[in-house]
DNA sequence: TATCTAATTAGATTTATATCAAATTAGATT
DNA sequence: AATCTAATTTGATATAAATCTAATTAGATA
């Protein structure tokens, strides 16, 4: 299983010692005694570490004569850090081509919202596209922030309590401000 | 110390829960029970796992009412994983700079071996990028070696001799053979 | 204030892992 | 074949970690 190898990838650099042996192989090719030196522990210790760091691709190693060199597998743990990385990315843009094309589906050519989506998932999408308009850290007077919205949609009401509700914006005593973008609830 | 939170990232991610929590928040954010109810373990297991994650970065949470969600990280974790990327990528470089820079220093411009280099690494070094002009395969005899070397250095027996020492060629019966690079001691 | 909900902490148990000393193995050299 | 060298395996011990139940906490709501 491919999620197994990840793991088991991950698992072989989450310890000290054995990022400590990456380290050192960074550098250079080095045999079993002599990593087992530099750091300090014995031989039995640093075999055992070798063979998950040999188990999970992250060092290969090359006998000559007597003596085990280990070096770095660095194609394969580019690799790994990579397939880790694309499946982040590709969330990412998955996420944000959904974004547009619900976008897309409410709002006309002139900007306006053709409709508050029901679905929660799709309203704050769109509460959050238009939210992104306002001005971080200035304070909005009632009347202000209706006719701001009066501009995409004209139940200023709804849309403005839905601001408040979903954390985009809040409220004290009539005046209305931006909440900052990590308050969103998205 | 910027190792020990590597490893704390690495640590994080390298347990199949924690994986499987990731991969969960990186399509929704969600909450404790929710995650919990979806792996088939208790509140307080996932509690412990999501602290975790929390800790290292790869996840934040926030609050709404009674219920805490949670959510992927990803800019931490693409730096993160970056982080680790480029340090291995960085070697990679400072190791081709310096090579060039030590054969430049032992190399004329009419390509031809000034001294050979008494410090083993930079001797290595040299050997090898004159080895790497020899056909893999192919036999030589021991007079076609030494014009071979002849070329770019008068001490041919020496030089033959390195090549031998140090793997960058095998003897059998008077015929000369390369080795694959892997053998090649570097 | 009392109560409800979701999360966390405490405490216990089990499983996994890091480490070492001692014994063994694999390969090279004499 | 005998010996040497470096690595590995075995077996033991100690530490760390994952998981659960039960108890507690933090915050929201009635």
């Amino acid at each position: 299983m491919q999620l197994e190898k990840q793991i088991a990838f991950l698992k072989a650099l989450g310890d000290p010692t054995r990022m400590k042996i990456v380290h050192l192989l960074s550098g250079s090719t080095l045999h079993g005694q002599a990593i087992a030196g530099k750091l300090g522990l014995t031989p039995p210790t640093i075999s055992h570490h070798l063979t998950k760091l040999k188990e999970s691709g992250v060092i290969i190693s090359r006998r000559n004569k007597n003596t085990i060199y280990f070096e770095l597998n660095k194609k394969m743990v580019k690799q790994h850090l990579m397939s880790i990385l694309s499946l982040i990315e590709q969330e990412e843009r998955e996420e944000v081509e959904e974004k547009e094309k619900i976008l897309g589906n409410f709002i006309d050519q002139n900007g306006r919202l053709k409709t508050i989506p029901s679905q929660r998932k799709k309203k704050l999408i769109v509460l959050e596209y238009f939210a992104a308009k306002l001005e971080l850290g200035r304070k909005y007077e009632e009347k202000e922030i209706n006719e701001f919205i009066k501009q995409f949609h004209e139940d200023f009401a709804t849309i403005r309590r839905e601001f408040i509700n979903h954390q985009f914006m809040y409220r004290d005593q009539g005046i209305y401000e931006l909440n900052p973008r990590e308050m969103w609830l998205n």
